[in-house]
DNA sequence: CTGTTAGCGCTTTCAT
DNA sequence: ATGAAAGCGCTAACAG
């Protein structure tokens, strides 16, 4: 039989609510007590059933990671991290892996994590609209994203200044003389996209740019459709000397296109991306890239989350922008002519 | 307010059992007033909390997965299929980072997975030994290792036959005429590095290979310690023709460090890896290795250990051991003199 | 088929 | 400083 509270007040001649007492180092209680209470926990071996104990407090100590693709290197590693640092602050996390079916897998497991009573939940990846968590705001479960935002303006996010961003990213290609940038966006339903193309279109008046609209494609922040969309933009009649995607993933796609049609980057074309993932910075790879260091952008969104959210319960939303910052390896070289 | 059980009782004018009964799909309840209760749930957006019910139940639908390193492909992939798999079923999974600080941190993770109450556990990495393991059997808390395995003989397991394995791989770089093979092996205290560096020794022995002890370095897991391990190879009086990694992220690492070398993969070295994380079979790596398909494995391990043992409670223990299968890709070939 | 009641293991008033 | 008792929201006998 499971060790109860009861049964180490019994041995321990107290009452069960002393022993709660000296378990949840109340005060109020004499040190004697106090080191008897704890003699008996440790020879009886009791360990405190945190059922039981949320079932009253009403916290469960447990947050809700929710991702499209946990094998996406960024979702690995900014995982990995938010878990890391929950654990620090004494927080399980339940992992959520809704494998881009956004919505639907998505909303089950809202109400799995609604029903399991976590604390709070992180979000990597929402769209820019997303009914499913009017539900959050009517239960009181407070939540952050990280990475991509939602439009209403008193969400609780930590992103990168993604029109910056890119934005710098053009200009660093403008100023290396390509003029023919090919842009591998992301599927308009997020922030990330959005904001990103917005960056593009801005560097692209400012530097004189070619506008051509066959420039632009859409990757789908997916490997295959990256592939696809590189592989139309090396087919254009004039091929970009250029292509920039909108993440990393995209881009290593890209890199991997353009080697299949024998290019060599970056002497014959130049390729960059964005996030920076710890793969890009890989010697075999040394991809140019704009650096939103993940890691740091999640450890910031879980660490506010739950220092001003969790732990205490703060009106204000944590609203972070991260300055971006650009970086160059090998992947990217003056225009060749 | 939260709506609870007693609400809906209230509303419908039934008693809480009933309503119970509705919300559990239990027999002895009319149509009528089941159609009843659902009205009112629905009307009333009542959903259960599984903190109270998992106090009566004592099942909490949630399962631990305790892994050395989410970042870390063969655990990125794994994990993933084992999340995916557990909520097919209806578990959550709440997600253990041990950080290879094996000891400490995992016995940390044990505890709070048993306080809280987890209906099981799946271990991705697990030492030859692990006392830490035993407060589970004690607490009977039902638990199984997939890719490791315990050197107990009733414990629950899913692995590759890692003997067989290796032993394929070193008769097929035998087949290629390599006589001069290093090996690069994990740490000891993993079933993993010595069940395969028993295959290597065996095969080395049945096919005739050098068996200069310099040949087999301790890469450790690891991506640094295997680059090291790689670069004494090469720095050998007579260099190997062929290198065999114990993993394929030591395989990866090792060819990075070929590269380093001016190397060419395969002309002037053969790599060869083991177990075929998807990374591998990437165009531009082409990683010849032992394939033990680790999302089949993670999947057989998960539907297993909840089938068997957590919807039902089997005595017989599970033990799954997979024949993997030599993939040659394009990092081997006929030893070139 | 339906309702009543007794807990699950713990925290938390409220007394003492 | 300590104890008694009242629940948290739900399920599971047990009675009808």
């Amino acid at each position: 039989m499971k060790v109860t509270i009861e049964d180490i007040a019994k041995v321990a001649s107290v009452s069960v609510s002393t022993v709660s007492r000296v378990l949840n180092n109340k005060k109020y209680v004499s040190e004697d007590t106090r080191k008897k209470v704890l003699e008996v926990v440790k020879e009886l071996d009791y360990r405190p059933d945190n059922i039981a104990r949320s079932m009253i407090t009403k916290r469960t100590n447990t947050i809700g990671l929710v991702i499209p693709d946990l094998t996406n290197p960024f979702y690995a590693e900014t995982s990995k991290v938010i878990v890391d640092v929950a654990r620090e602050y004494g927080f399980s996390t339940i992992i959520c892996n809704t494998d881009n079916q956004s919505g639907l897998r998505q909303e089950e497991y809202i109400d799995t994590l609604q029903q399991k009573r976590v604390d709070g939940i992180i979000f990597g990846s929402v769209r820019t609209k997303e009914q499913s968590l009017n539900k959050l705001n009517a239960a009181d479960i407070p939540y952050i994203t990280y990475h991509r935002r939602l439009e209403e303006d008193d969400s609780n996010f930590v992103v990168s200044d993604d029109i910056n961003g890119i934005y710098n990213a053009v200009e660093y290609l403008a100023s290396l003389g390509h003029q023919h940038i090919g842009y591998i966006s992301g599927p308009r339903c997020f922030s990330t996209s959005t904001e990103r193309l917005r960056g593009f279109l801005k560097a692209r008046k400012d530097f004189s740019i070619k506008s051509d609209p066959q420039l632009i494609k859409d990757g789908g922040y997916s490997e295959e459709q990256a592939w696809e969309a590189t592989q139309e933009l090396l087919e254009l009649k004039i091929r970009p000397t250029a292509i920039l995607a909108a993440n990393d993933l995209m881009a290593l796609s890209a890199l991997d296109c353009c080697l299949s049609f024998d290019l060599s980057v970056p002497d014959d074309i130049s390729i960059m991306g964005y996030d920076d993932i710890t793969l890009s910075s890989h010697a075999r790879i040394n991809l140019t890239t704009v650096s939103v260091k993940p890691k740091i952008m999640a450890k910031k969104a879980t660490k506010l989350f739950i220092e001003k959210k969790l732990k205490k319960s703060e009106e204000k939303a944590i609203q972070v922008t991260l300055e971006p910052k650009l970086t160059i390896r090998k992947t990217t070289a003056s225009k060749s002519n």
